[in-house]
DNA sequence: GGGGTTTTAGACTCCAAGACGAAAACCGTG
DNA sequence: CACGGTTTTCGTCTTGGAGTCTAAAACCCC
């Protein structure tokens, strides 16, 4: 599982025996809430040592939920599994609104910045984040505001992900049809 | 697994059972002539009804190469699997230089082309082909030209792909990093 | 040599997205 | 309540990737 905390991208791994006639969801489920995950998706399946196959899943949960274990910091991670999911995210954070998974139900933009430059792993651009999720129909506003901390500040605008599913950009047009 | 001839993308699908202690890739190889993809990854793992897990891969063979077997207009097919690789593969053809797993080792850019329009299901423009992959680098000329067909026209320049293994490109930068 | 065909190259345009700076809206303090 | 410090927001400017268009180049056949 990968979530943000704190600015920090954080990871938890763990593993399930299969039982004999289980499907491969059901094991998923008695090794975490899978209602406490935003999104899952299988990543591959490998076959391991001693002869098993080993499905990895990468989980999603979002930054606001409570889902106790030895979460680590993914960066310091040496586990390959997490680097993939790390990669995987990655990309999926660019052309899908995958930031709904990591997100809590409403953010300011701020907030959202924080997540993805976690999530990145290099600054973004506040002004861009904005306009360009905007732009693509994955982010809209909510009424009210955000109440400033004790530095003070503008009130920071509300918003949230237009869907809760995962949904690939058709905004991202290289080598678009003719029109 | 996919390819392209005659300007359509055409599917070949087959099974295997797996024996006891096999590693996946020898169950695999035991289904088809490895050495004849250009590239195969894998996809998914489902569970099927009978209880067994069925690990599906995607494999592309270059348009020169033989490979016997019923290969059906992959857009005609009604099997979801092949529908899946099917959008596996327009999206690495878009962000990817998977390219060079459909195509034959040398070739023009109205070649490229054809292949990219019966891949993608939609038509490209050759001149937007050969500037877009040439920039990104996965596209470099090779010396000489190819000879006009019977209706005449201009020698065709030769190009090939720089690299014969999967590199996701970096251009792609929705959310870049802040300079 | 002329008409038809295919490929190539250049110029033009459009627009998504990054960079920048100023204004807006709030805090705390004296 | 004026003032400086903070955070957010908005608008403008700029850049560069990518689609469109047209003309030139290079070939065929008759």
């Amino acid at each position: 599982m990968l979530r943000v905390r704190d600015g920090r991208l954080e990871a938890l791994t763990g593993r399930v025996r299969m039982r004999r006639g289980e499907a491969l969801e059901d094991a998923l489920a008695r090794a975490v809430d899978v209602s406490a995950l935003a999104h899952h998706e299988q990543l591959e399946t490998r076959l391991e040592r001693d002869g098993t196959l080993a499905t990895v899943y990468l989980g999603l949960v979002p930054s606001d939920r409570e889902l106790p274990g030895a979460w680590v910091e993914a960066r310091a991670s040496r586990d390959e599994l997490v680097a993939a999911a790390e990669a995987r995210l990655r990309g999926k954070l660019s052309y899908t609104n995958a930031g709904f998974a990591l997100a809590p139900a409403e953010f300011t933009i701020s907030e959202l910045r924080e997540i993805y430059v976690a999530a990145l792993g290099h600054d973004v651009s506040a002004t861009n984040l904005q306009r360009v999720l905007v732009r693509r129909g994955v982010l809209e506003r909510v009424p009210g505001v955000r109440a400033p901390g004790r530095a003070g500040g503008r009130p920071a605008a509300l918003f949230r992900f237009a869907s809760s599913r995962l949904e690939v950009t058709d905004q991202f047009a290289v080598l678009a049809p003719r029109r």
